[in-house]
RNA sequence: GGGCGAUUAGCUCAGUUGGUUAGAGCAUCUGAUUUACAUUCAGAGGGUCGAGGGUUCGAGUCCUUCAUUGCCCACCA
């Protein structure tokens, strides 16, 4: 065993590791037919990410889980990749092309391709390399990217699929349009924010009598231009008699009827709706119910259009104000009042999104939620936390068709192809290009321009990264994986899809477990962005505390959601110093032992023969271990740290290292406190990997790594509860009676500062406890001279080598301890008698679980004593 | 508008199926130190568990109303 810094510092050994680690190719999965297979896919971040706290934190917890159930001899696959994020990554190559001065239409589409290509190339590794220095043991070999050859094939394959199953289908609707990104968007990419916008009270007069007119209300008067109907509850009285009549539409002069329809809501607005069913989804279904002509005033930039007469290529906002301004110059605007309402907007870009008519390509999503939803209910896809579930239930039974085709050049294209000769209706879906219309045998054939929803190949990745089409061993191996780790946001997205394809394409689901964990915010519990400029990097963290402390830290403060500020990286760095201490003081004491045979030295020691201490510490681990396996299987990842940070803080350093320091000559002493040390060094390693693996190479220096080690098995035998409890009772004896402030120590074994009580009751705990303070400070021998202590004495001797002194002269108030200790009687008794009534009641005598009963009255003899010594040490004061 | 959470110490949160005297970390204050570790150790103060009502022998925990707050969903023009 080498010597060791005083300090650990994680700059210094965790990109060795890094690469130690890949190098050495060791989280490469195999297909080992004796182990049982544990698999997660990561949720690909986008290639034009880099790393964020989110990422750090979903990756983290993925790490964890993976390498504990490495340890625990499983045979493990976490896999990695990217995403090609279509609309996100084609948004950042069009900045660059901006700032020439040029948009994609300036170039062709190979070219911007080949631009998008090259961009992917040079950045697109940048976030799996900082995936790497946080520690993440992914098997990188198998990385995947959602448009690799393989993939691509995929992404086919299911869509033809689809569309043969009748799941696919064409259609003329109303979308979201994005006029910035020119593109169609699902409806989970339109993102509602709330905003102060203006409801417009404009007239439309009769035709036969322009005086008597109609008044609508409306948020965006610019979609006037295309109305061709005004609606009214039929119900409505004051509107009744006006159903059928003919008005004029102002601006426009396009006569337009008055008719009656449900879904009017006589409560809102005026009771009458203008009718836009180009542009509004609620006037399209009433458009097609009533037959009504589609006018679309809309350029793809949300410019309008030619159906707008004098507007023509005016922008919408500006051509908003420009009619509002002739509506008012005309008399026909009634009022505008403050309306707050919802706005959709681009997800990618946050423009304001314009409902569009436009031809898109749609999935079929009724058929496919209903297995997906069953499987959820059935609890063979389980969500954690458990509250996820009727969100995802409630979505999944409102479900509505997914808009699937976009119009950006980024992407998987449409394998869908027009013969010109037999028109659009007559297309061909096929996985490869075809090379003749099959039913004119034509040639001139052109694919769909179109390129595919970037989620509708992140639907397939649990088992397109596996392989499939084809149905190669991974896929028999690892499908289905086991757990999920991801983000409560894209459970519609992603999530609640991924279980879709899953039964669709699979038969089976992707993943039983999905765990979804909460958001990192700042310490003001604001969302952690860029824009706001309060997101601390993760790479600067790493960089200033070390990777360790930064997994270690985020962990052990995700409960719901993170509350994150730079100060609270110090408990892991402290942490991970700590262990770095405690093993030098470990490997001071136990350089001559033989590590390679440690485990079997261990093994025949006398358990029973150890001292007290060491029996304690080794009975304490294995109570902690049953926690720990148990925290982590249930997904509680900050309470299985709280586990091994008391364990390893509390119970090691503080109190058994400090225990054992005087009897580290004994061998058996080193040989256990060793073996807990490697145990130990197991135990962080899936939340510590670097400065673990750094410590157990210092023992170890011929092992792979770290990572390859067994989880320590949990030995039953080695509890022993009785020795818990009179080690707790030893503790007490330091805490449990710090009235008096008498402090005194254990000098041979240093540092154990306690603070005891009167010196009768000091006497009394010291003999109570004689066997165990002998076994702790292993002195032989040990007797307590009552005579030696009195009141005045600053110190008092005792025989052998413990030695402790009692400065109560000088520190110690009488009155004011008699005071304290009459307050704590008082306190007493006043538990006693209610206690005391309590158990006089018949009620609770009958109904309360026997259990309950004994610990009561247990408790009231407690009291009772405790009463009794009190009085007693009031006695000792006086 | 609908749904789902949250409310416990100055701050951030634990608190298992109701059952001793409601816990931890940080912060504050007091003290220790020839030290594996000042990135250390010991201790103290600080809480009518958001409010009211109910069920119960017993409620932080279950029910109900209200308040405050956060998130998600939604086509009221």
């Amino acid at each position: 065993m080498k010597d060791l810094p005083t300090r650990y510092i994680p700059q210094e050994v965790e990109d060795k590791w890094c690469q130690h680690w890949e190098k050495n190719n060791l989280f490469h999965a195999q297909h080992d037919k004796k182990k049982k297979p544990y698999s997660i896919v990561i949720p690909p971040p986008n290639v034009t990410g880099i790393l964020h706290m989110g990422h750090a934190l979903n990756n983290t917890l993925q790490d964890i889980i993976i390498r504990y159930k490495r340890m625990k001899g499983f045979e493990t696959l976490w896999m990695p990749g990217t995403d090609h994020a279509g609309i996100a990554t084609q948004n950042v190559v069009e900045k660059q092309l901006a700032k020439e001065n040029k948009t994609r239409h300036d170039i062709s589409r190979e070219d911007f391709l080949e631009k998008l290509w090259a961009w992917k190339k040079q950045y697109g590794d940048t976030i799996i390399h900082q995936l790497k220095k946080l520690g993440s043991s992914c098997d990188w070999e198998r990385t995947r990217f959602t448009m690799d050859e393989g993939y691509s094939k995929a992404v086919k394959t299911v869509f033809v699929k689809l569309y043969k199953k009748g799941l696919i289908y064409r259609g003329q609707y109303i979308i979201n349009w994005c006029p910035r990104c020119h593109t169609a968007l699902s409806d989970e990419e339109a993102e509602h924010q709330d905003v102060q916008g203006s409801l417009y009270h404009i007239q439309y007069p009769f035709k036969n009598n322009p005086d008597q007119r109609v008044t609508v209300a409306t948020t965006r008067p610019e979609t006037m231009l295309g109305d061709t109907a005004v609606a009214v509850n039929p119900k409505d009285k004051r509107y009744k008699k006006l159903i059928g009549q003919t008005l004029v539409l102002p601006l426009m002069n396009r006569e337009i009827k008055i008719i009656a329809d449900d879904f009017v809501d006589p409560e809102f607005g005026t009771g009458a709706v203008k009718i836009t069913p180009a542009h509004d989804p609620n006037d399209f279904e009433m458009g097609k119910r009533h037959n009504l002509e589609f006018i679309n005033i809309l350029n793809a930039d949300a410019t309008l259009n030619e159906n707008t007469k004098e507007f023509n290529g005016l922008d919408r906002f500006k051509a908003r104000k420009l009619i509002v301004e002739k509506l008012k110059e005309q008399n026909l605007l009634v009022k505008a009042d403050e309306h707050q309402h919802a706005v959709g907007h681009c997800y990618r870009c946050h423009t304001v999104i314009e409902p569009y008519l436009s031809k898109q390509w749609f999935v079929k999503m009724r058929p496919l939620a209903k297995p997906a939803l069953d499987v959820v209910k059935k609890g063979k896809v389980k969500f954690y936390p458990d509250r996820w579930t009727k969100v995802y239930v409630n979505w999944m039974e409102g479900i509505r068709d997914w808009c699937i085709s976009r119009q950006i050049w980024w992407g998987h294209r449409i394998p869908v192809w027009y013969c010109k000769a037999c028109g659009e209706e007559n297309f061909i879906v096929a996985e490869e290009t075809p090379t003749c219309c099959p039913k004119c045998k034509g040639n001139d054939l052109h694919q769909d321009e179109d390129v595919l929803d970037t989620w509708f190949s992140s639907w397939l990745w649990p088992f397109a990264t596996l392989g499939w089409p084809e149905k190669k061993e991974d896929l028999k191996y690892f499908y289905p994986t086991n757990s999920l780790f991801t983000a409560p946001e894209i459970i519609f997205f992603w999530v609640a899809r991924m279980i879709m394809a899953g039964l669709e394409f699979m038969g089976d689901i992707p993943f039983s477990d999905v765990y979804l964990h909460g958001t990192v915010r700042d310490a003001k519990g604001r969302k952690m962005s860029k824009s706001l400029g309060n997101a601390l990097d993760p790479l600067e963290i790493i960089e200033e505390y070390g990777a360790d402390a930064l997994r270690f830290s985020l962990i052990i403060n995700s409960g719901q959601d993170l509350f994150i500020s730079k100060e609270k990286f110090e408990v892991g760095r402290n942490f991970a110093n700590k262990i770095w201490n405690a093993s030098r003081l470990v490997f001071m004491n136990t350089s001559n032992l033989n590590v390679a045979q440690l485990d079997q030295d261990f093994k025949n020691l006398k358990k029973e023969d150890l001292p007290m201490s060491c029996q304690w510490i080794l009975s304490k681990m294995q109570t902690t271990l049953i926690d720990l396996e148990d925290a982590i299987e249930k997904y509680k990842f900050s309470e299985a740290e709280n586990l091994v940070y008391n364990f390893i803080w509390k119970n090691f350093c503080d109190w058994y290292l400090e225990m054992i320091k005087n009897s580290f000559n004994q061998k058996d002493v080193q040989i256990t406190t060793l073996f807990i040390l490697e145990q130990v060094l197991k135990m962080i390693h899936p939340f510590m990997p670097f400065v673990s693996e750094e410590i157990w190479h210092s023992i170890h220096p011929e092992s792979d790594s770290l990572a390859k080690e067994s989880w320590p098995k949990i030995n039953k035998a080695l509890i022993n509860n009785s020795i818990e409890s009179d080690m707790v009772n030893v503790f007490d004896l330091i805490v449990s009676v710090r009235n008096v402030r008498a402090q005194w120590r254990i000098q041979s074994s240093t540092r154990i500062d306690c603070i005891l009580g009167a010196p009768s009751k000091i006497l009394k705990i010291l003999e109570q406890n004689s066997k165990i303070i002998k076994s702790l400070a292993s002195v032989d021998n040990l007797k307590f001279d009552s005579s030696k202590i009195s009141m005045k004495d600053t110190a008092a001797g005792i025989s052998g080598k413990i030695k402790f002194y009692i400065p109560l002269s000088g520190i110690v108030d009488i009155k004011q301890e008699k005071k304290k200790i009459n307050e704590q009687i008082l306190q007493s008794q006043k538990a006693l008698t209610g206690l005391s009534s309590r158990l006089k009641n018949k009620n609770f005598l009958s109904k309360a679980p026997k259990k309950v009963v004994e610990k009561e009255t247990e408790r009231l003899k407690e009291i009772e004593e405790k009463i009794k010594e009190l009085t007693n040490i009031i006695k000792d004061l006086s």
